[in-house]
DNA sequence: GATATATACATGCGCATGCATCTATCAAGC
DNA sequence: GCTTGATAGATGCATGCGCATGTATATATC
């Protein structure tokens, strides 16, 4: 402790994260299984057939995908695709952008995803919100809330 | 709401994943990227540096670091390979099962990773630990071990 | 309207990962 | 001592990712 400038106690700073990355493991795995085993659809695949279900009536385009996705463009490209060769979307030309592409969920990637939105709530039902009470969930999102902001 | 058997409130499960998993990825970023650029490691290879700064007296091999990382044994395998190319650390037999590998921190390895572990808390503290009060850490560690548990 | 720059997306390439499998060694049972 | 099964770790292979770059189109400047 005595020879560095700063020192925000590096174990308490060790253990915050830990805890934090192991919650998040937990969720995330059983999460990542679940959706994969039911729907073969990994986390990322999953994020944008919900967008484009969310979305029904807007022309989505890949640059808008991208901001509901922690993902590279050409990560995202590719991503799509992969969901068009599946046959979950399709993808054409925007309306008035010639450089655009939009992308379409087709009728068998909106049954997906309808499928795997059950199966996403009742994973995290039975890893994180089935844990705490309703009190407990609200104190946890608004801390979390402060570090993601 | 009407048709599905089930449903713990889709939408509140949503919105608790979403808020866990936007904290973990601000954090986690923020943490690779400063890994990465001050001292050239990535999450996992920080882990495994770690783990053999913290038993500097026992013989740790292959099978003991995949107790400490989140990585198949083959993930692990190369992970140590790479650190070893970079002089970080040394492979050598295990002492009493020729089968085993007995992995080692190199002096260059072990001052690395005392740089990184400053790094590390300094990223931590900025993004997790200083947006909260004492009060407050203690009560989201608290909730978090709930779902981590 | 021709040129220059910016934007939207796709592709080449290298890297880290996981799964399945392989090799070498240990431990038991006979 | 030899066979059988288990264990430690390494390797082949396929997949998804990011970075750098390429191609096509749009927009701004002259």
């Amino acid at each position: 402790m005595a020879g560095s400038p700063v020192h925000h106690d590096v174990a308490a700073c060790a253990r915050a994260w830990q805890t934090l990355r192991m919650a998040h493991a937990r969720v995330a795995e059983r999460l990542e299984e679940d959706l994969e085993r039911e729907c073969g659809l990994a986390l990322n695949e999953f994020d944008v057939l919900l967008y484009l279900r969310s979305h029904p009536d807007a022309e989505t385009r890949i640059s808008d995908l991208l901001n509901a996705v922690t993902l590279s463009q050409p990560a995202l490209s590719r991503l799509v695709a992969r969901l068009e060769a599946r046959g979950l979307v399709v993808r054409s030309e925007a309306h008035h952008d010639a450089r655009a592409t939009a992308v379409c969920l087709t009728d068998a990637g909106a049954e997906l995803i309808d499928r795997a939105i059950e199966v996403h709530a009742a994973a995290v039902h039975e890893t994180l919100t089935g844990k705490l009470s309703d009190a407990e969930q609200a104190a946890l999102l608004q801390l979390l809330s402060q570090i993601g902001a």
